[in-house]
DNA sequence: ACTTGGCACTCGAAACCCCGGAGTGCCAGC
DNA sequence: GCTGGCACTCCGGGGTTTCGAGTGCCAAGT
C-alpha cells in the first residue's frame, strides 16, 4: 500500500530527526531504513506529507522535520510504549522501595524519572481531595493559640496556626480534641464538613467563640487547601535539550516555576491511569509550546490519586519516554498501595 | 595617595564591568567617572592590578575585567552593603507578613529574594537540631502500624510510620504517649535522646519490644535525620545570566539539584548572622566556579537558626544583592520570632 | 498508476578575507 | 609621577565565495 509507506517514511523521519536532531532528507532516509525504493520516490511521499502538515522544511533545500501533527501521528498510530527491561524495572523497584516515607517516595520518584528519560520530571503528591483523614491533633501553644495538624492515609500532613480571640482552657481542647477525631477519623476529606456541621453548636458561650475558630481553620485546610503540590527534578536536562531549542530556556523555566502551571499541566490529564500525551502546541502555555508533555494518573488502590511525567522538547523518543513513565507510574502506585 | 586612586580604578572597574558586561578600557573609564587623570595614567594603573592579579584580560587589545580576586577585595575594602529603600522594605514587609505556615513563610521569602535580587535564590528550613519538641503524637494505624509526628516549634513537621514486630493494644500507645510527651515536651531536639533512653526499661516482656521500635524511630527521627531542607527559586533567572557565562549553565543547574550541595553552600557560612560572599572558585564546587554565593543566617529570637542567600553570575551587583539577602534575612528572622 | 534516474536549481553553513576601531604598551617629555 | 604620542595587536562585523545536501520536476521505464 502506498499509504502504509508514506507512515512508515514518516515514522523512519521522526526516528531519525529524534536520533540525529538534524533535518533528515531522502538520501540518508533510504540508506539507514529498508524501505525499498528510491530516493525520488521517497521525495514524492515527502511532497504529500508536507501538505498534510505532517512534516516541514526549515528552508528550501533541506531535510524534513516533523510538524507537532506530524508527532501527533506518530505517538497516535504509529508508535508503541516500549516496555522497560526486566533489569531497569528491578532497578526502579530496588531503588524506590527504601523509601522512608511520602515525601522520600515522590522524592525518588522524580529523580528516578528525570534520570530514566533525561528530560524534566514532575510528580503531583497523592490528591488531599480523594483521600481520608487519618489523624487530626490539637495542640495548644499558647493561650489563644492552637496548633492543628491534619494527617490524611496518603501520607500528607497539613498545619495551620490558629489564633483564637477567646482563651482556650485545656480540657476545652482535649474534648474538642477527642469529638472531632471520633467524627472524621477514616473520612474522606471532601465530606469532613458534613461532619463537623454541627459540632460549634454543642458548645456555648466563650467556648463556642474559641470552637468555631478552629473548626474554620479545619474546613479551611480540607476545603480551600486544594492546592495541591507539586516537585520535580532533572531541570539541568533543559540546558541539554536546549540546544536546540525553538524558544529560549528561560520561559520553560519560568513556566516549571508556576506551581500552577504544572498542576495544570497535571491536572488535565484526566483521563485515569492511561498514558496523555500533548506535544508542542497542544500545551497551552506559551512558553512549553516547544515542549512535550507526558503524563499518567498513578494508583492508589484502584483510585487514580495524582500524576506524574515529564516535559521535553518535542522532538523527544516518545516510546522510550512514556515507557519510562509509566513504569515509574505502577511502582509509585505499588508502593503507596502496600504502604497504607 | 597612587594606592588610592589604584583601588578606586578597580572599583570603577568593577562597576563599568557589573553594568555593561563588557571589558572596561581605560579611554571609557575616565570618560564615566572623574578620575581626574588621563587613560594614559589608567593604563598604568590597571596593569599594576593587573600584576597583582586582581584584573585580567580576556585577550590583547580587550578591556579588563576584574578576577574572582579583584570582586574579593572589591566586596571586602571597595564597597558597602546597600540598604534597601524604605519603599522596598515596606514592600518586604507587607509581602511576608501574610504567610500562613511556615512552609508558606519559607516560600514567600525565597521567591521573593529570587525576585529582588533576579538571580536564584535559596532558603534553608530553620534547623531542627536548634528547635525544640513542640509536640509529639503517637497514632496508631492498625495493631502493628503506629504513625509518630512530630512538631518543632519552628513549625516543622515530622513524620514516621512505624512497623512494631508485637501488637500495640490502644492502652499502652497511651500510655506511652503520655509518657513521652511528659519527657520531650519542650526539650530540645538535640537532648531528646537523653530524655528518653531509660522509656523502654519501664517495660517488659512483649511491651518492651514494641516500645523499643517505638522508641528507637523517634530517636531515628530526631537525630539521624538532621538533613535539613532547602528551597529555591528564580532558577529561571539562570537563563539571564546565563548567557555570558564561562562555562555553561548545566552545571550549576546540576549543583543546584543537589540537596547536599546546596546545603554545604548554606552550612559552611556558620559565621553568625553576619554576610557571607563566596566568590568564583573560592566555591568548592566545580560547578558554580563562575558563581557568587552571598549568604546570611536568620535569626529565631537571638539565635542564628539557618541561612539563606543567592547564587549569581560572579559579576554581580554585590553591594546591591548584599542588601536585599539581607534585609529578606531580618524580615524571616522577625517573622520567626513573632509567631513563635 | 507508480517508480526511478537525471538534472537544474536553491539556499544555508562554513571558510575566507578584509578592515575598522578600540585598546594596549612603551617612551620621551613635562 | 603624569601625559600625549605612536606603533602594534587583535577581535568582531560585514561581505564574498564555495560547497554540498537537498529539492522539485520531468521524461522514461515497469
Amino acid at each position: 500500500m502506498v499509504e502504509d509507506r508514506r507512515l512508515s517514511v514518516l515514522r523512519a523521519i521522526v526516528e531519525d530527526y529524534v536520533a540525529t536532531h538534524e533535518p533528515v532528507g531522502s538520501r540518508s532516509l533510504v540508506e539507514r531504513h529498508s524501505l525499498g525504493v528510491s530516493p525520488a520516490t521517497i521525495r514524492n511521499d515527502m511532497a504529500v506529507l508536507e501538505d498534510e502538515g505532517l512534516i516541514a522544511q526549515p528552508h528550501t533545500s533541506a531535510g524534513r522535520i516533523p510538524t507537532d501533527q506530524g508527532y501527533r501521528v506518530f505517538v497516535d498510530k504509529l508508535s508503541q510504549v516500549k516496555p522497560m527491561s526486566v533489569a531497569e524495572r528491578r532497578a526502579i523497584g530496588s531503588f524506590l522501595d527504601g523509601a522512608v516515607d511520602l515525601d522520600d517516595v515522590m522524592q525518588r520518584s522524580v529523580r528516578l524519572l528525570a534520570q530514566l528519560t533525561r528530560q524534566v520530571a514532575l510528580i503531583q503528591y497523592p490528591s488531599l481531595t480523594r483521600s481520608t483523614v487519618r489523624h487530626i491533633e490539637l495542640v495548644g501553644l499558647g493561650p489563644t493559640r492552637i496548633l492543628l495538624v491534619l494527617i490524611a492515609d496518603t501520607g500528607r500532613v497539613e498545619q495551620r496556626v490558629i489564633d483564637t480571640a477567646a482563651a482556650v482552657p485545656d480540657d476545652l481542647l482535649q474534648r474538642l480534641r477527642l469529638l472531632v477525631i471520633e467524627r472524621v477519623n477514616g473520612v474522606r476529606l471532601v465530606d469532613v464538613a458534613d461532619k463537623v456541621a454541627d459540632v460549634v453548636e454543642q458548645f456555648s458561650g466563650e467556648e463556642r467563640t474559641a470552637v468555631a475558630a478552629i473548626i474554620a481553620t479545619l474546613l479551611e485546610t480540607v476545603v480551600e487547601r486544594h492546592e495541591e503540590r507539586v516537585m520535580l527534578a532533572g531541570t539541568a536536562n533543559l540546558a541539554t535539550f536546549g540546544e536546540d531549542f525553538t524558544g529560549a530556556v528561560r520561559p520553560v523555566l519560568e513556566a516549571l516555576e508556576e506551581q500552577m502551571v504544572l498542576l495544570r499541566l497535571l491536572g488535565e490529564s484526566r483521563s485515569g491511569d492511561s498514558l496523555t500525551v500533548r506535544i508542542g502546541h497542544e500545551n497551552e502555555f506559551e512558553g512549553l509550546s516547544s515542549t512535550s508533555v507526558v503524563t499518567v494518573g498513578y494508583l492508589r488502590g484502584d483510585e487514580v490519586v495524582a500524576q506524574l511525567g515529564v516535559v521535553g522538547p518535542t522532538r523527544m523518543d516518545y516510546p522510550g519516554t512514556m515507557g519510562s513513565v509509566r513504569a515509574v507510574a505502577r511502582y509509585v502506585g505499588r508502593i503507596l498501595t502496600e504502604q497504607q
